[in-house]
DNA sequence: GCAAAAGTGTTAGCTATACACCCATGT
DNA sequence: ACATGGGTGTATAGCTAACACTTTTGC
């Protein structure tokens, strides 16, 4: 799937009215956990100082949900990446930017003219997805040339771009309701994982401290989580034990969902 | 806003190429609770044999969120309907009808001829959202003149219509998935109701039995429902209180969510 | 030795669940 | 009178939530 990374790729993608679903995006949210913060992946294009989230087109005759497996893929090298909609954003003053000065640079930088006729400066239906990957295991590859892609904090200085901060924040919020729905520690956590960080992985989403003890003695109550015969090395004061998840029984468990009482 | 609400505007809405968003629409789900049963609304189109779920297109420049409480309005009369976005459908087989006799069914019955490369005929991105709506205060209007719009049971028996037979599930599965997160009962139910009424709708969509002595004691044990001073007439055996939903305090539970055990 | 974080035991109070029994009403 | 569904009390097992104390480790 050649989508045209190189500049003048830019100037092809605008002539491209036939290769794409008119009128409709998709934009991906791709949350991490690492060094017990919770990052999400950001794009900054060529000329312009803001950081907005990584999308793409879908193709005239492509399922929307493997375009979006399609555009995480290449994006991460990642294959069977939870991956979910939760919101459709179809505002109509949604555009390409909605920055004044976006004609501008791209005809400054691009050397490109929008024509404000042309579908691509009309405004677009935006599928919103979010993903949940292991920090450790992507290799960033932005999707075209013209931009480059960097995990960022997500904490209120989450960076300046357009309505998307709105998207995050909706694709934050669908998470936090469907917490208990959501494998969100075997998603986001690597294969070894102490327990501490799965129960700060749980306060950020949740906002709010857990009891250290009962959170344990709960997450172990599922014989899902297993406890290694290992430790975690090189870390200051008492080393802890790590853990990890059956995937069998979590699967299982998925079934019925994952009830804790502090949800 | 004038859909054309005549047979011959069925040719003057497939010339509309630039009057809708192209290649998009939305398909409403709508579940209503009568004799406790559940009830979804379908449509039958004048020479089609099947119901299918009742369905528009958003304007060149509507909000489709706008766009959805429009239909839903002029479907049901009702304005300030509970209404959720649950799935976007964007298979690559999804056209107006993915029956093999549809070009002929236009051709008889609308005297219009579908050409294969006109939008109407190719692939619709669908958006699909439910709506939770009291039904004895609907009242049906069909969208066009050209079909006929009726409640139907949700149940193994429900009728037979392309893909729709999927949406209608995936929209049940979001509800019983967010069921602590729906103010259920407050949407479906009329104003005055019993507990068993109550009880039977959660029954219905858990689909398993629940122990009503703790089900009545839970549900009371939160102060949004109201035990009114009044039971319901002309019932056989021993009239049943009613009660009713206390608006103020329900909205303020809705933030919190509405945890029940049985869920 | 000390500070910091990990690991573990105990308990009071609460909740879920099961079940029992009486009440009201139409036939 | 009786069948049916409504209304209500209680006991128990299990869980939640709070807190206290011990252990391990690097400095």
């Amino acid at each position: 799937m050649n989508l045209k990374k190189t500049t003048s790729g830019v100037a092809a993608l605008l002539e491209d009215e036939n290769f794409f679903h008119p009128g409709f995006s998709i934009d991906c949210v791709v949350f991490g956990f690492h060094e017990n913060t919770l990052k999400v992946l950001l794009t900054q294009y060529k000329g312009f100082d803001f950081w907005q989230l990584p999308g793409s087109f879908v193709l005239k005759n492509e399922d929307v949900d493997v375009a979006a497996n399609r555009i995480l893929k290449e994006l991460t090298g990642l294959d069977n990446i939870y991956l979910s909609q939760f919101h459709l954003f179809g505002s109509t003053n949604r555009r390409l930017s909605m920055r004044a000065d976006t004609p501008e640079i791209f005809r400054k930088e691009y050397n490109v003219e929008i024509d404000k006729h042309h579908w691509f400066a009309n405004r677009f239906i935006t599928m919103g997805y979010y993903a949940l990957v292991d920090y450790t295991k992507v290799k960033i590859t932005p999707l075209t040339a013209n931009e480059r892609v960097e995990w960022k904090d997500y904490d209120s200085r989450l960076p300046e771009y357009a309505d998307h901060r709105t998207i995050v924040e909706k694709a934050m919020e669908t998470i936090r309701f469907q917490l208990n729905r959501i494998p969100i520690g075997r998603e986001l956590l690597p294969e070894k994982f102490t327990m501490t960080e799965l129960r700060i992985l749980y306060e950020t989403l949740l906002d709010r401290t857990l009891n250290r003890r009962n959170f344990e003695r709960k997450i172990l109550s599922y014989d899902y989580v297993e406890k290694l015969n290992e430790r975690r090395k090189g870390v200051a004061y008492k080393s802890p034990n790590l853990f990890s998840f059956n995937d069998e029984k979590y699967n299982e468990a998925e079934i019925k969902g994952f009830y804790m009482p502090w949800l």
